[in-house]
DNA sequence: TATAGTAGTGACTAAGCGGTCAATTGTCAA
DNA sequence: TTGACAATTGACCGCTTAGTCACTACTATA
């Protein structure tokens, strides 16, 4: 539907300039140059709105980053996390914006568990990224480091989303890898132990489950026209209910949709069904 | 004043569970068992409440961690500084998740540059003690250290603002110090240089070219419907391609966008341009 | 061309906001 | 007890907001 997407296009303008609060349904259909009532007709409400934008964008994010973690090669892994990580920043820079303006609580219930889960599931792709770098090595430290990565990455992206200065990608990613080494290979002390995390781990929602997925599956299906893709996803949703085809095929399936923009989260959800790497 | 003391601890407990533009005056008001009225015998405006709490904290906070960075002795100059920092946080939680809440750029200009200076004398602090720790070491990679300080205190806060664990601020405080020490000692690229701090301190305040003031004028324009306002905006904009209007007419149009939500910007640089106090 | 049905409109409502001020209450010296 | 003044109140104002809905404009088929 292009009126969705042309009001989720504007509206994010808006937000990433104002925040979310700021900025009325008024101005963004305004800027749209639709009605108000268009917009109802697109949105039930402005929180619906907010909400699409956040999966739209963290969909996309979270599947980028695990499927450059999931590569087989290591050479390279940590400095394609990282530059991955910001050429999204990069890409989506209105939505890093929206999300810097905008911290988890200042949303209601439902968005905070929302990006709560995201949060979770780029911990984990981080944590698993960890544990094949550095092994045993990282044992007792790698929720630090996993806090140490994140920092980075959050005081980096902010310094080049206030201050709209040009950044060498490269180097910014290869300095990260330099320090997160330096962290890994030669750090002693562990302040956040298992038990920690245990108790930050709590509220999380494991929401994964088959019927989920077909779900998200079936919203793609309906915004797709006839592809390859499309073809793939239906196969996969079968696939998803009764269980029939050679894990090859599903393999080949998967990458398939893979670099289809709104299929991104699709494949991860169904990367981590299938158990495929 | 007892009553200013009193709004500004209740305020500050209601800003911490719900954010600023969430609570009301009222809301205010009730939790202190006064009258919507007592409030603005102790405060002109909401806004007035926002900057005395933020001055209040901030004063403290900067004046804490500078005494301890001033301290003679270099032997636990860091831990210090990290124990001080964690021990403000705690002791002030309310206030710290006020700031996680509410990032600078969601305020108005007022408090944007205000938190900004804050923020800069923060810096400046942390980069005297790293030339004091570090010397030559840290020649060419003061910023990025610095950076990676302020990432750490940052993600470390959160952890415990976020979920009220216990925390163990001397284990907390030692392995910081051991992540600084190692990157200090360690690190070999650079990527933040000298320009690019330049870049970073010149906006805000020196920011007043007309044409840039032009630029942010004609997004305004852009996004504001039909009104007084966008007249006077239109007007302004002339003005400061083509003086020609009295000062007295200047400082009227001038004062009609004062207070519309989205120009407070505009009207900072528009002031600071035309010098009107 | 007539018609049915969808897409789009914008004046409108109700609620909530920051801020004001005439009216009320409290205080204390005379 | 009185009266003058200061402190305090909360109904009220003007304004903005998210959301609604009776209406109109379009479009495609018959």
């Amino acid at each position: 539907m292009a009126k969705k997407q042309l009001i989720m296009e504007k509206a994010l303008e808006l937000f990433a300039k104002q925040g979310f609060e700021a900025t009325s349904v008024q101005q963004i259909t305004d800027h749209c140059g639709i009605s108000k009532g268009a917009f109802y007709l697109s949105f039930k409400s402005k929180d619906e709105l907010i909400v699409a934008l956040i999966d739209h964008f963290m969909r996309q994010f979270t599947a980028d980053i695990d499927f450059v973690v999931s590569d087989k090669n290591e050479e390279d892994l940590l400095y394609n996390f990282y530059y991955t990580a910001f050429q999204s920043f990069s890409k989506h820079s209105d939505f890093a914006k929206l999300l810097m303006k905008e911290p988890a609580q200042s949303f209601n219930e439902e968005l905070f568990s929302k990006l709560h889960n995201y949060n979770k599931s780029l911990e984990k792709v981080i944590l698993s990224m960890i544990e094949r770098l550095y092994g045993d090595l990282s044992k007792d430290l790698k929720y630090d480091l996993s806090f140490c990565i994140k920092g980075f990455m959050s005081t980096y992206s902010e310094l080049y989303l206030l201050y709209k200065t040009p950044i060498d990608m490269d180097l910014l990613s290869q300095s990260l890898v330099e320090k997160t080494n330096l962290l890994a290979k030669n750090m002693t002390i562990t302040f956040i132990p298992d038990e920690l995390i245990e108790i930050i781990d709590q509220p999380l929602i494991e929401d994964t489950s088959s019927e989920k997925i077909v779900e998200v599956i079936e919203k793609n299906i309906e915004d797709m026209e006839d592809s390859i893709e499309k073809e793939s996803l239906i196969l996969l949703k079968q696939e998803l209910l009764e269980p029939a085809l050679h894990p090859a095929i599903v393999k080949g399936l998967l990458s398939n949709i893979q670099h289809h923009p709104h299929c991104k989260w699709a494949a991860y959800l169904l990367r981590k069904h299938f158990e495929i790497k």
